[in-house]
DNA sequence: TCTCGTTGTCACGAAAACGTCATCCCGGGA
DNA sequence: TCCCGGGATGACGTTTTCGTGACAACGAGA
């Protein structure tokens, strides 16, 4: 597998990396190898130093070591995905456990991604470009569309066919989201992460209800077969029919 | 130092391997070693064979000699780098030349690891396991193609050449698990553990009723041949015929 | 104060999925 | 060829999960 097509490594210039990683071997290898890729890469040990140096450097994108001293990756990362400044900085875990069961526990968390150690550097690489072009043009408040739908987050505006489609609030911000990722299944407890925000005690199946009420709200239109059920999952925003 | 453990073993049962040699006696020793170690060789002598053998016979990865009759093994390897079908098969290059100029063009070209003439049966096996094991991922939320099945865990979708095909939640995670590892065989109880989790008390029994209704559902394309019954042990994923 | 829109929770019915069983069937060894 | 154990299949009752309508709490604005 190459590591990098050219025009990805082009893309991959100047981008801020953030290794959280207390094995110092793995630190200077992943480190060495991301600056010969072309990231500006850098490197802590532990989760406090991951919160000072995220808040102050902004990183593009989040290596997140599973184990860790103290707080561990999984309990960062599903931090970062409640805080509204971190919570669309893509994160790409590494773990030694290639176990399905904890895999799960980390997409659950909110990772983008993740790698199994030993991972080999260009494994690493292709990885943290394939997200990369993936989630960039995410986030900001530029219109999406899909099919004749249109969401316009400047003007607080959602639009079918032209005309205008009425939302509350929270509805309006889980189609923006759903729309700004499209074709991927989310559980009740990642919305709730990622559309409601911060520390919310809110019952799961609340979701569902804010689910019938976006769906009420593009029926009318026929938009509603967009908003789809993953049986024994969560639910999903495609354009492509079940 | 042991070739390969029992598990890695067990991984390598009925990966395709192609052997890219011109040197009769090479190809026989290595041919033989291979087979013995589980593994399906296909063997031809120089690069033109090589193509019509791979567009044919998809190998899971290509052994490949430096020095070749007409196109060198190195030209080779760039070029399958370059094509999209083959750009993900791992090559292992065949050397007699340990110097450190040509490894560093063969892993420029694309090579994945490469062995020095002359090597042991057991380091070559040894590397093989090693660097299969590593370019099979046996997880992430990537999606896996096989023969126009194709399996998406992020978008919780599975499309028959571009069809949707309709799964329950343990259809879909006993399928997802197949893809990963596929050409094996897996027992019902190692099933049970692996796709239903660690403690459940389920009669093994049940694994056959899940197989059945994840055949329905894959029959209508008639990828249910994949789904494979081992009389006497449990069942396997391969997209070979029985 | 009253009204309206929004929100989170609950209860109930419907639908999907699950696990088990009885039965039929098939394949391989004798 | 028969026999037998393992596998396939269809049906059934139970459990889990989802969709939906109703409702109370809350706050903003009239």
């Amino acid at each position: 597998m190459p590591t990098c097509t050219v025009i990805d490594r082009e893309a991959a210039v100047g981008k801020r990396i953030l290794l959280v990683e207390d094995e110092a071997a793995i630190r200077e290898m992943v480190e060495h190898a991301l600056s010969r890729a072309g990231f500006e890469t850098r490197t802590v040990a532990d989760a406090a130093h991951a919160d000072r140096e995220i808040s102050h450097s902004r990183p593009d994108l989040i290596l997140l070591d599973w184990m860790l001293p103290g707080v561990s990756g999984l309990e960062l990362a599903r931090r970062l995905r409640r805080n509204d400044p971190t919570r669309n900085i893509p994160i790409i875990m590494l773990t030694a456990k290639g176990e399905e069961r904890d895999r799960l526990s980390g997409f659950e968390a909110g990772a983008d991604d993740y790698v199994v150690k030993p991972f080999s550097v260009k494994e690493l690489v292709a990885r943290i470009c394939a997200v990369l072009k993936r989630t960039t043009p995410t986030g900001g408040d530029h219109p999406i569309e899909v099919d004749g739908l249109r969401i316009d987050p400047a003007s607080h505006r959602v639009t079918g066919h032209g005309e205008m489609i009425r939302t509350g609030p929270t509805e309006f911000r889980m189609l923006h989201f759903f729309m700004g990722h499209p074709d991927r299944v989310f559980t009740r407890g990642q919305l709730l992460d990622r559309v409601w925000g911060r520390d919310v005690y809110i019952e799961e199946r609340t979701v569902d209800v804010h689910i019938r009420r976006l769906r009420k709200a593009l029926a009318k239109h026929g938009f509603d077969r967009f908003v789809q059920t993953v049986h024994g999952t969560g639910y999903r925003f495609s354009r492509h029919p079940e």
